[in-house]
DNA sequence: TTTAATTACTATATTAAAGTAGAAATTACA
DNA sequence: TGTAATTTCTACTTTAATATAGTAATTAAA
């Protein structure tokens, strides 16, 4: 897969939340509204605030809020929160030990996978969705 | 990800057994070779086997040997064996109810980011990695 | 100041991928 | 024919991702 479920959750939070700018959405709502687990949401929604990618506010008719431009959110920023592997994994491993030099065979085609979806993941903002 | 870690291990089975074509070698010396898990590796290559990409021998003196010709084997081939996500993923679901003309906006970007990903396993064959 | 609605925190449960264990089936060969 | 080395089969364990549960902290408003 390109990107988990967790990954996957939070681009279609910051879709709605982009959707809803200058309104503040509690979790339940979102968790309606995008058929996603209430509690798994929450915890979503703490990450992506410590982020700074959304305002959280707290108590009675809290909520969540979009913290920037739409079009300044690129979904690399959102997938990064939420992705622990190395960024050059391949079949032979971490690539750690791998050179230009020492590059194998199939480096330069993974390199290449690897930097067509990056791209598209830089290019690609929050504002195309919501268009 | 790209591809998971079994999928990683079965690609260098592969390219060991291309490179001791015609000889027969045991899943205890693939293990040893790859430092792959030993009684995971033997699971791998039954439904390597079952696949037809390599053909064992049972009992004493057996093991494994590549099936076909190395050049005949695309990564493809091995991957899509050790694979059971559906082929249509992405942020939304499944892709299930998506056509050219409901698509959303980010179809044509996972489109080709998936495939320049699929083109470059259908077009490297085993052979490749051994030289 | 109390209540209700909310986010944040911490712990536990479920699921899927990866790994391990034990034994049955097969086979070469002494 | 018996033994040792192997693949194959079945069951279990561990780990990481996803999901659930309970409660503390916060806050608007009655
Ligand atoms: S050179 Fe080969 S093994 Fe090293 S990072 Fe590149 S693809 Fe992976
Ligand atoms: S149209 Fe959008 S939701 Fe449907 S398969 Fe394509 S990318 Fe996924």
């Amino acid at each position: 897969m390109i990107i988990n479920k967790t990954q996957s959750y939070a681009i279609r939070v910051l879709e709605l939340l982009a959707q809803k700018k200058d309104i503040l959405i509690s979790a339940k709502k979102i968790s309606q509204n995008l058929d996603i687990p209430y509690k798994y949401l929450t915890r979503v929604m703490t990450k992506l605030s410590e982020s700074q990618l959304v305002n959280s506010y707290r108590g009675k008719d809290g909520g969540f809020m979009i913290a920037k431009e739409p079009s300044e959110i690129k979904l690399k920023d959102i997938i990064d929160i939420f992705s622990n592997e190395s960024p050059h994994q391949c079949i032979y491993g971490d690539g750690s030990i791998c050179s230009q030099k020492t590059k194998c065979t199939l480096h330069d085609k993974w390199q290449n996978s690897k930097e067509s979806i990056n791209e598209s993941f830089l290019n690609t903002t929050i504002q195309e969705l919501v268009k």
